[in-house]
DNA sequence: TCGCCTACGGTAGACATGCTATGTGTCTAC
DNA sequence: GTAGACACATAGCATGTCTACCGTAGGCGA
């Protein structure tokens, strides 16, 4: 996974409903055929700098299953961020594929 | 930038036609309309860590204003490397678009 | 001839962030 | 009673980009 890109998918996939990390982490995968597979070990630091950034909040429930699970959600900073973000790979996507497609 | 679309920029520069650092460096800001503007400190460790794993080879010339200039060039392994490279790309973006544009 | 700009080369160290490895505990199904 | 899913988390490493810095040579204007 390309560094800078993680939080993005993190902010998007709450922006669609609360969910705790494990959550996210099964979403990111399903919705991207397994081209994501997001380890514990990338996605909570993430969770923890979101967090900081008060982009995103945190609240201890109890799952479906009667598991404690801590749910995120996204702030209105966080929303912020998500449209800014997005803008912003947009205009990456769009170079690269000038680039690479640039004929030859 | 993001981490590890660089060295793909520049090998697609070099498939193009050989050219040399600061080249590379004009050629990639040109085409993707300024969104890249690669600093000095990335591109010349990028292009060391391409010539290690020899997918470019380089020579010293002159450049059309009689400057001393190293001319990289692809080799096969390269070549080789920017299709795995593309390829990669190109999944990694489908996966972000899909997750991106999933309803909400 | 002096200074500045552009074309060219390069390195060192900081910083951000994803990955590997490791640890804890519960619930369910076999 | 044990395998595997559900759920949390941290420590340290690896990678790669950025900031900041340094150096040469040619051309041009004052």
């Amino acid at each position: 996974m390309l560094q800078g890109t993680l939080e993005v998918l993190i902010l998007r996939c709450l922006k669609l409903q609360a969910n705790h990390a494990y959550g996210i982490s099964l979403f990111l995968q399903q919705q991207s055929d397994s081209e994501f597979v997001v380890d514990n070990g990338s996605l909570y630091p993430a969770i923890q700098r979101l967090l900081q950034r008060k982009w995103i909040q945190g609240q201890w429930k109890t799952s479906p299953n009667g598991r404690r699970a801590r749910y995120y959600s996204l702030t209105a900073a966080g929303r912020k961020e998500l449209l800014r973000a997005t803008s912003k790979w947009q205009r990456f996507a769009t170079a690269m594929a000038k680039i690479l497609a640039s004929e030859g």
